[in-house]
DNA sequence: GAACACAAAATTGTATACAATACAAGTTAT
DNA sequence: ATAACTTGTATTGTATACAATTTTGTGTTC
């Protein structure tokens, strides 16, 4: 049905890339949370069979990005407002801890790379592809806990912002802005100059207002859903 | 070649119950780190085909206690002692906290639960095995963090948990006794007794017990050993 | 006897076929 | 008309078949 099939796609030949694809598109809001998932559809969409679309899903249901219940299939996951303030609170929990590694490991090199990201984010605001900018402020703290060098505590950090993507989409108000861009930009000033302390407690004041830019009190039904979000 | 004789398997119909199955083996040293998990001899094993056993496979490599490589298979991780560090160090990080939250809300059905799995540790003990004995205390640690009421948090301690019983597979020291009997306990009086400060600092000193017990500067090879796998 | 080349076997990756379950529509009965 | 039941269709769960890759074994050459 989607004629978009050919244009669709690079060319996703195992489970882990076409997670990827899914995974950016969920993080880009082009696949809003509630959104089903059918194996069939996705197994077309990307040109292989079932098989490698199921151990895709299975892969994402792992980091909570999708849900997957028994005989019922797959969709993207709507975080409740629950685990919302769980996972907010597991990242104030391990972030700022993880900036302050950050500020003392972070060689030249990490530094350029994080002010390249900075300069897509606002490449990406300024072309009004919102989607985009909140994909690339994700990879922002990713990034900041690989340059930490604690794998471990990086690949929670990983899910949970993962997470927070799908958290964003529901509950985000309107009325406050990505006013992320001074944040982003003052952290790396810290890293840059092996502030630790300083490095924390941005890190920390950053995700209190990011978590207080969060409408907790009821959920957003924002609808959508069209398999074409990924028709690229 | 093992024999179908030597797992216990009450009656696996899908993936997750295969992958319990055997994460119980792993976590009770009745499967060695390093070793190869065929899909073929699982299949057989379990009585269901390959599909289902991939599937169980994948999710164990998820929480890393199974290292899949493509085209070369599935085998029981080894974790590295830079993994071990990372391993202890994020627990140290997350259980304290974890515990201070479980003092606060822990109930008396919960204070039996955790009575109930000491018993249950003493018992393995006595009855030496050592194996169930591990795992049990693990799950003492999984209890608290369920206890906690932070799913999310929960989630991450037991991948460590997981992963923990890898890491004293490979790098426990003999010499250093299972005396982990007081400590549990004396945490359990704590979180009986509300008292969030002592919970917290209990835990702490605990997981560094535990972390000093291990030798993170060579591996054991002893597990891998053809000579001691034939000699028993 | 060691090293290389190549063929055979075994194992994993992927696709397809079949079975089981859930969902929707239409029928009948009260 | 509503409720319960039945049947048909769509979707997921599992098994099998085939393709691709790695590993193993053998034979040849130096």
């Amino acid at each position: 049905m989607n004629h978009a099939t050919e244009t669709a796609l690079p060319r996703p030949t195992t489970s882990d890339s076409i997670a990827q694809a899914l995974s950016l598109a969920i993080h880009k809001h082009r696949i809003a949370p509630g959104t089903k998932l059918g194996e069939d559809e996705l197994a077309e969409i990307y040109g292989v069979s079932r098989t490698v679309v199921r151990g895709a899903l299975q892969t994402l249901s792992h980091i909570k990005l999708v849900e997957i219940r028994r005989n019922k299939g797959a969709s993207v996951a709507p975080p409740s407002i629950i685990e919302a303030r769980e996972v907010f609170e597991t990242r104030e929990l391990l972030e700022p801890r993880t900036a302050r590694s950050a500020a003392t490991r972070a060689t030249a090199t990490d530094i350029a790379s994080l002010e390249r990201h900075i300069v897509d984010e606002h490449a990406a605001l300024e072309a009004a592809d919102p989607g985009r900018a909140l994909y690339l402020s994700g990879l922002f703290h990713t990034e900041i806990a690989r340059i930490a060098q604690q794998a471990t505590i990086a690949g929670f950090i990983e899910t949970l912002i993962a997470r927070s993507s799908l958290i964003i989409a529901l509950y985000w108000r309107r009325e406050s802005a990505l006013c992320e861009k001074h944040a982003h930009h003052a952290l790396v000033q810290a890293l840059a100059d092996n502030d630790e302390n300083l490095a924390e407690e941005l890190m920390r004041s950053h995700l209190v207002d990011l978590h207080s830019a969060l409408d907790l009190r009821n959920r957003n039904e924002r609808t959508l859903s069209l398999k074409d979000a990924l028709s690229q």
